[in-house]
This record gives structure tokens, sequence and C-alpha cells, in this order.
DNA sequence: GCAAGATACCCAAACGTTTGGCCCAATCGT
DNA sequence: ACGATTGGGCCAAACGTTTGGGTATCTTGC
């Protein structure tokens, strides 16, 4: 199976070299700065060289189980397929590699009975810390898993005491809202996610104050939960769609994904998203620029939080406070919104 | 920082037991098929209970290191955030889980030095084998690989000389060129991917073999290569609309990113999308039926094809042999292309 | 009643690191 | 010249498993 494999360990250099295992060991791991040196330079210039030479690679499991750690992280998000925890994982991997560490990922796909198997897992697996992008504002498993001890962070979305990396969704719901009511809005739908997750509680709440602000109500059939995506939003904009009464002009949907969805269910009415009806989005996924109609989006700093929520758990494990963050979303205005609604 | 996880080891079993920690170890493993049993089926009974009340999981770093086997595997991706290969991946992952073994996935963004260096990282973590979803057709990483006697499957793409899961790819191309042919279109573009995938590669091939035998050839400025992503969709429509002469009737895209750009570079030149010129993607992506003009595509079986591929390395880890396979990709016609050439 | 199997366990080594101690020789201070 | 320091390195234990080999005790066949 294995012709040519074989690993080369410490004993292997110590033996090599007439030294002491302990002594190789030392050598290699001796940064510059530390006071007692484990060998003469010239002795260490040799460990070096060899093991270099021999391409030597520490084995992490002799190394995790004698130090009881793992350097690993595990990351729950509800699924890979969904670009915009997909693109959260990436940065969130970048920031793990830049510390040495590296990173398990698993779907649960927003199902609590496998958000917690898949925390036994990762917990089975030994990992250091865990990062849950997948965060139920319901739901006892966070608390659970913080009474056990294990050091985690929440990104994308947060929840009341658990140290978390955010957009500032209420303040993008705002921008939305802003936006539109600028344009002369007064009439909107709301396309507002599953209702368990903070992303579109905030991106609502922030949406509707704004609204409140200028006197503007949405009527509560014109706010319709939804999943995260197409298809997704083209059902709820159905729903949306099928109530009586004058329509909205303009449609507000807490997801790029959602939003072009949406976009699919007003086509099928003879609605052209951009000129009978407004819509904007949220996250301003890659694709949201490159549609015909280019869709209006907050973008949210998705690859950041990756990193930063990473950032904040490295910290956490190293005994630092880390106090959660919330990252500033913006406005990019497209064709699929850009002007005043219909006479 | 860790309040209370006391990880409960062998030793503590044994020790509650008033046993021996080899007698534990090997009750717990008993498969009851086993020929010599390790304990009286009373004992065992004990142990099996005392292990469940606790919560005993092994400690993987150990089982690693004494087994040589880590039951990890190494997944390779050029990026997480295109859908194709997450989902992929999302296959790939549920198989493992199936058989007990854990993946670690990576970006390489397909470039060659990334590749490397991250099927070196892998390595280091000892991982048991590999899944490369990113293989190039240039390139001899894949060959040096397997002389040092590293079991690995390709997913998605292939290369000659590898074990790989692939969809039917010249197959797709060819029902794509027939669909269109069928519908009395001669003209065509095909936007072709990149140059070093095999996919983009197979499925142009098939599609111009296709042509070929109707008759019909499409000229070499027609045929452009590009990103698989909506802004590469978009830029290789435009060099191909750009070109003088007769304008084509019908475009192939090799991905449904890419046609999805292409859709929107129409779209900017007034050319309405499955009015004025057909649009086939590949993969259906779930996305596809959701557009606001549903998206004409070669439906691939990503999921499948990930299960596969990690069914495959686990028979390549046992020794078995482990024979390359093709799956069959079928063709799904929406509005993007269901009517004959204008006039 | 006794050799030959089973049965039910225990022993100990090994996987590859890390790390607190220890030891020897050379250097230093005075 | 001699005790103290320090530089350079060795020793051994430990992390938690797995596994090839024991060794008593109990059956069994005859």
């Amino acid at each position: 199976m294995d012709p040519q494999r074989p690993q080369v360990t410490l004993r292997m250099l110590a033996d090599r070299l007439g030294l002491h295992v302990s002594t190789v060991s030392r050598a290699l791991h001796a940064k510059p700065e530390e006071g007692r040196r484990a060998a003469s330079s010239a002795t260490i210039a040799r460990i070096r060289e060899l093991a270099d030479e021999l391409g030597y690679q520490p084995n992490p499991h002799a190394t995790s189980l004698r130090t009881q750690r793992s350097n690993l992280v595990g990351v729950l998000v509800p699924r890979l397929s969904d670009l915009v925890l997909a693109t959260v994982y990436e940065g969130i991997q970048e920031a793990a590699r830049a510390q040495g560490l590296s990173t398990f990922v698993t779907n649960t796909k927003d199902e609590p009975d496998t958000q917690r198997a898949q925390t036994e897992m990762m917990l089975a697996r030994r990992v250091d810390g865990l990062i849950f992008g997948d965060a139920r504002a319901d739901g006892a498993l966070l608390a659970e898993t913080a009474a056990r001890g294990v050091p985690f962070v929440l990104v994308s979305r947060h929840v009341a005491g658990h140290t978390s990396v955010t957009c500032d969704d209420p303040l993008g719901g705002r921008q939305a809202a802003e936006h539109l009511l600028g344009l002369g809005h007064r009439d909107f739908a709301v396309i507002a996610g599953e209702p368990y997750a903070s992303t579109g509680i905030d991106r609502t709440r922030g949406f509707l104050e704004r609204c409140a602000e200028d006197g503007v109500t949405v009527p509560p059939d014109r706010i319709v939960h939804s999943a995260f995506d197409a298809r997704g939003g083209r059902e709820a904009a159905d729903r949306v769609l099928d109530t009586s009464g004058p329509q909205p002009t303009a449609l507000f949907a807490v997801n790029d994904f959602a939003a072009i969805g949406a976009m699919g269910a007003l086509r099928d009415r003879g609605l052209s998203p951009g000129q009978d009806i407004a819509v904007v989005g949220f996250n301003d996924t890659p694709l949201a620029a490159e549609l015909p109609i280019p869709l209006t989006s907050i973008r949210s700093p998705m690859h950041e939080m990756g990193r930063r929520g990473l950032d904040l758990l490295t910290r956490l494990l190293a005994g630092e406070p880390a106090p959660s963050e919330r990252l500033a979303p913006t406005l990019v205005v497209r064709a699929s919104s850009d002007r005043p609604p219909r006479s």
C-alpha cells in the first residue's frame, strides 16, 4: 500500500546525529528569544539541517496526545453549499492557517438534533474550540456547551450572552430602508428569512425601525419568513404577492439568494424587477453584480467575519478577553432599485 | 479555562471496575462475531454500561498514534465558495461520516503552488488519503503524489492514469448540443471554462463532436475560455459577442454560473436570453430553476460524485481495486432555451 | 482422575512527542 | 585553587491507546 512513506521521527534524527531525542525536540522548537538554549548553536544548526533534508514533520497525534492540545477547531455551519457561510468559512480557514491551526467543518442543516450530534462529534475529535455559524435564537445547545467549559464563538449570527462576530445587521436593514425611502417608496414587503436566525431578525427589525422613523409601517402580512435560498425567496414572494390589496412597490429580502428567487416570482407575474418593483438583497454575493438585472444589496464582510471569528476564538483559548464584534455593512445600489416607484 | 472537562479514559474505566485497561479496550471493540471473546459477557456488559454512563470517547490522537491510521481524509477543492465543489464536498463528508472518517477540506484556488502546499499540509496532518477536486490536466503534482505512495482519488475532474469519479462530461456536452440542434440552432458559441479543467474540456469536446455529426462547426473565435463563475461568464460572453459577423443564436456555457454571467452580458446588449438567444448551462445548480429566466442546464450528480469519491478512496485504503466511475448527466430544459432560433 | 482445551483475564511494549530534572565538564570569580 | 555557575545535553516519565503474548482457573472428554 505505502511503498515508500517512512515517516521521519525525532528518534531517527537523534540517532543519525548521535543525540538524544529530547535534545532534538528542543532544538527544533527553540525560539531564538528563549533564555536557556537547548543546545549549542552549532548543534542546533546541524539538527535543523538534517530535519530539513529528511523533511521532518512532527507527528501531530503524538504532539496532541502529549500536550493535550489538538490545534484543531471545529466549525459548524448550516450548509457549506450556502455561499454566505462558505465564504465565512474561507475566512476562518485563512486565519486558522496563519495561526497553525486546522479546521474541521460540518453541515448541520439548521437542525437542532444535527447541531447537537455534530458538536459531540467535534468534541470527540478533541477540538480545542468551536465556531458556530448556525446559532439559533431558540434552543439550549449553546448554553449547555458553555456550561461544559468548551470555548467557542459565534459567527454570522449572534445570541445574547455569547461572544460573536456579526455584521451590523440592524444597521444593514436601516440602510436598505433608507435607500428605498429616499427613492420615494412607501409600500414595502420584507422577506425575512428563518425566524430563528438573528441575521434575518435584525435585518428586518432595522428595516422596520427606519421605516417607522419616516412614519411608514409595513403590514404584518407583507413580512414573511423564508429559507435562505432561491427557492425560499420565490415561495415567500409568492405568498406576499398573493395577498389582496395594493401591491408593494419595493421588496427587501434579507439574503441575496432569496432576492433572486423573489425576482423570479415577480417575473412570473409580469412584473419587471427594477422597473415595476424595486428589489434589495443582502450580503452582496459576487453573483449580485453579474445578474441580468444587477441586484442592489447590502454588502456584509463575510470573509472578514470568519477571520475575526477565528481570531476571537484563539484569544479565548489563550485566556484573553474576547469581546463581541459587529462589522459595518455598506449599501451597493444597482439596477434592481435605482428608480422611484411608478407614478 | 476548562472548568469541567475531565476526559474519561480507558484507565478510569478500568480502575473503577477493577479490571485491566486492556480488557476494557477489548471489551469496547469486541464485535459480537469475534471468535475469542475479550471477557465474559457479564463483564462486557458492566464495561459498556459504565462507558456509556461516563460518556467515554476514545482519544483519537492516542488511537491514531498507536494504530498509525488517522481516519482522516484530506479534500482539496478550488474554492468552497463555488457551489459545485461545495456540494461535492457535502457528498464526501456524508459518506465519510458513514464510515467513521473525518475530513479536512481546503481551498487551493486552482493555483499549483497552493495545491502543492496544501497537499503537504494534509500529509503533515497525517491524513490516510486525499481527494482532489482540483486536478489539473497539466502539472506534475498528481504523479509525484502517487509516486510517494499516497492513496488518493480525483472527483469532478479527471486526469489520465488516476482513479476518478466524474460526471460523463462528454455526454453532457453532447446532450446540450443535441437539444439545441433539435430546436434548429446552427450558430453556436461556447463558454468553455478553464483550459486546465477536464470538465470544461470534455463538455466542450462533447458539444463540438455532436455538432460535427450534424455537419455543424463552431468557429474557433466562438469558443472562449473563462473562469467558472458569473464574472468569468460575463467577460467571456462579451468577448464572443464583440467579434464581428453574424451573432450566434445559441450559447453553451460549461457551468451554470458562467451561464448566468453570460445572460447578464446578453441583457446589456438588448438581447433577451431565451427569446433572442438560447442559453444552456451545466450542473443544474439549485439556482438555475429559480432564476428570473429559468436556465436550461445539464444536471450533474454533484452530491453523488462526492459520495462515490469517498467510497472509492476507502476501497483504495483497504487495498481493494478502485476503478474510475463516470456518472450520467441529464438534460433539464427550461425557458432559457425552449424555442427555435428567430427566423 | 488427568491431559487438553477453553475461558477470563492481566502484562508490557509500543506509537512519537514534550518536559521537568539531572549530570558532567568547562568556565568564572576571587 | 576551589566552589559556584553555566552551557550542553541526557534520562525518563507521561499522554491514551492497541495488541501479541502470557497465566491462572474452569471445563470437558475419556
